[in-house]
RNA sequence: GGCCCGGUGGCUCAGUUGGUUAGAGCGCCGCCCUGUCACGGCGGAGGUCGUGGGUUCGAAUCCCAUCCGGGUCGCCA
């Protein structure tokens, strides 16, 4: 039964509980993590967010009524303990915090009893992540997850302190919104009291901060809920949060500035961990071409060679081919990997398809100088020696190489590099390596649509030097963004964004909108700006994936108290569901399709 | 939508070329135990082998379909 805890009141938590206090009475509370009973005498050890605690339960001090609770208790029984803190009379445990203390129980309080969990509330939990989540408000109990959540706490309560005082105000913005298809798919809100018309759930509050802008709160910042209907990763939820800032008056060096400071305080209090400034800068282009990637991983090497001009005159048809077609050759060079088994080869061969490679050569040079190769037959003893050397190939080494248009090459070599270094066990987490990616293409031809799409967002301002090239080529237009890597993950991005009406007019030509077109979607945006609009700059990071790094995890699930799985549903609540046809009817909506799912 | 991995008591797993009654550890229940902290001792309960179908004298094991979970490609301005 449970009991009040009336006329009781928590004096600290557990392990605020020191050895400062011994000979004092405390009144402590929490869960029953483990019970030892040795018949006259039992142990518990108490839990509460701040770790572990000893009570012991002597009949002599709790009384006998007491004790014959005690004999009850059971894991993750909520209970209150009144006692004395004591030094502990045998061995210390070395483990706990609190492993030289105990609590001599003189009173206890069953406040809550509790079913056996159906996993144990553990650290490092080994239980399937499917009974973790349907049991998420256990799962939540364990000490990792506990953890996380409190650095996630502690990043945003340092990150809003470090604005407020660099000048920033926090101010939301809404989160029914107008739909504006372009980019990710928007979650659709029904409106009842407009039958068949729709708000949109905010993919970022990119439009309302730069409006804030306009309306002269110069520094602006929030920690934004934001919602994409899109496939779910381990890095990907469909909603998801973002720090998201917007600087008037600037361009992109101040962001920089005030964001380098930013993750300097973020990683210093929270990990110790010094970030020199200034984070290294790298250019789009160079780290496509170094690494495959636009947001390459520098903990390590096997950095991306080009080897186009060595083989495009070659005997190896799959080379000249790609050469020819106006793609490229490149290669990386796994050191050391020479004696890889073909088996092993041949897996990564069907990893480099899964990006959409025709295949993958592979040249392995022996330790005697000889070659083992897919395609050496195909060519002459220089041109191998010139792709050996150009790819400082040694004995021992295993040399892997993709030929296709560029991009395929990139996304193949990229990937299989991340690949390569995570199964030689080259992914130190507890280096951090930052770095800013600059100059990213204004725009990326949609083969699908037929057209150019912004590659970050409409807004986005092209680079001063590139402006003439909007009208003659515009896939080779750089434009003011940039990204902040970390550790091969995009933690946050950016851009300056364009204030003057005729650059605006002009992008959205090129996007291939007409005017009427843009003002349908953006006229707010684009008549506001007719009022006085100052230079301005932004960036927004994703939160999410931010904690995850800093706490050493594998998904952002880890670090959001309630995530969705892949198929964006919630085990826990079995979110979505199908709602009451009454309700249906008020919207005025009609399903053509319903989902049956189990249960229902 | 494609590809890959997984699903066996509450949890984590083992289960041979298809072959008696499907095992282990932890947990759980009962009894005993005054210094445990992975407490210990004795005893016990608990399994539609994800689901459906097929092959077979016989299926956890082989085949097909399907459901569930994870990873990834596409997708994510």
């Amino acid at each position: 039964m449970a009991e009040s805890m009336k006329g009781l009141k928590r004096t600290h938590r557990c392990t605020e509980v020191s050895n400062k206090l011994i000979g004092e009475t405390v009144t402590v509370m929490g869960w029953v993590q483990k019970r030892r009973n040795l018949g006259s005498l039992i142990f518990a050890d108490l839990r509460d967010r701040s770790g572990l605690l000893q009570i012991v339960f002597d009949e002599n001090d709790v009384k006998p009524e007491g004790f014959a609770k005690a004999e009850t208790l059971r894991s993750e029984f909520v209970i209150a303990v009144v006692g004395k803190v004591t030094k502990r009379e045998a061995a210390v445990n070395e483990s706990l915090a609190t492993g030289d203390i105990e609590i001599r129980a003189t009173e206890l309080r069953i406040l809550s009893e509790s079913l056996t969990p159906p996993f144990p509330i553990e650290e490092a939990s080994n239980t399937k992540e499917e009974i973790r989540l349907k049991y998420r408000y256990l799962d939540l109990r364990r000490p990792d997850l506990q953890r996380n959540l409190i650095m996630r706490s502690k990043a945003c309560i340092l990150t809003r302190a470090f604005l407020a005082e660099e000048g920033f105000l926090e101010i939301e913005t809404p989160v029914l919104n107008k739909s504006t298809p372009e980019g990710a798919r928007d979650y659709l809100v029904p409106s009842r009291i407009h039958p068949g018309n729709f708000y949109a759930l905010p993919q970022s509050p990119q439009l309302f901060k730069q409006l804030l802008m306009c309306a002269g709160y110069d520094r602006y910042f929030q920690i934004a809920k934001c919602f994409r209907d899109e496939d779910l990763r381990a890095d990907r939820q469909p909603e998801f949060t973002q720090i998201d800032m917007e600087l008037s008056f600037v361009d992109i060096d101040d962001v920089i500035d005030v964001n380098e400071r930013l993750l300097q305080k973020l990683f210093k209090e929270i990990l110790d961990v010094d970030i020199k400034l200034p984070i290294q800068r790298m250019t789009w282009k160079e780290a496509m071409e170094r690494f495959g990637s636009d947001k390459p991983d520098t903990r390590f090497g096997m950095e991306l060679k080009d080897i186009s001009d060595i083989v495009k005159d070659c005997g190896f048809g799959v080379f000249a081919g790609a050469v020819e077609n106006g793609g490229s050759v490149r290669g990386i060079n796994a050191k050391g990997q020479g004696s890889m088994p073909r088996k092993k080869i041949d897996a990564l061969v069907e990893f480099a398809k899964g990006y959409g490679a025709k295949g993958l050569a592979y040249l392995v040079i022996n330790d005697d100088g000889t070659y083992k190769s897919s395609f050496a037959k195909f060519m002459t003893e220089d041109e191998l020696e010139k792709i050996a050397e150009r790819m400082e190939g040694k004995p021992g080494d295993l040399l892997l190489f993709a030929a296709d248009k560029s991009k395929l090459v990139f996304d193949v070599l990229g990937g299989l590099r991340l690949k390569l270094a995570e199964d030689l066990g080259l992914l130190d987490k507890n280096v951090y390596n930052f770095l800013w990616i600059t100059e990213f293409p204004l725009l990326e031809y949609s083969e699908e649509q037929g057209r150019y799409v912004a590659m970050h967002h409409p807004f986005t301002m092209p680079m001063e030097e590139d402006l003439p090239l909007l009208d003659t080529n515009p896939g080779a237009v750089r434009a003011k963004a940039y990204d902040i890597v970390l550790n091969g993950n995009e933690i946050g991005g950016g851009s300056v964004r364009i204030y003057q009406s005729h650059i605006q007019e002009k992008m959205f030509e090129v996007l291939g909108f007409t005017k009427e077109e843009a003002y349908e979607r953006f006229g707010f945006l684009l008549n506001a700006f007719k009022y006085g609009v100052p230079p301005h700059a932004g960036l927004a990071y994703g939160l999410d994936r931010l904690i995850m790094l800093m706490a050493k995890e594998d998904s952002i699930r880890e670090v959001i108290a309630f995530p969705k799985i892949k198929d964006a549903s919630c085990l826990m609540t079995e979110a979505p569901n199908v709602v009451d046809k009454k309700q249906l009817e008020e919207l005025c909506i009609v399903c053509t399709k319903t989902e049956d799912k189990e249960g229902e």
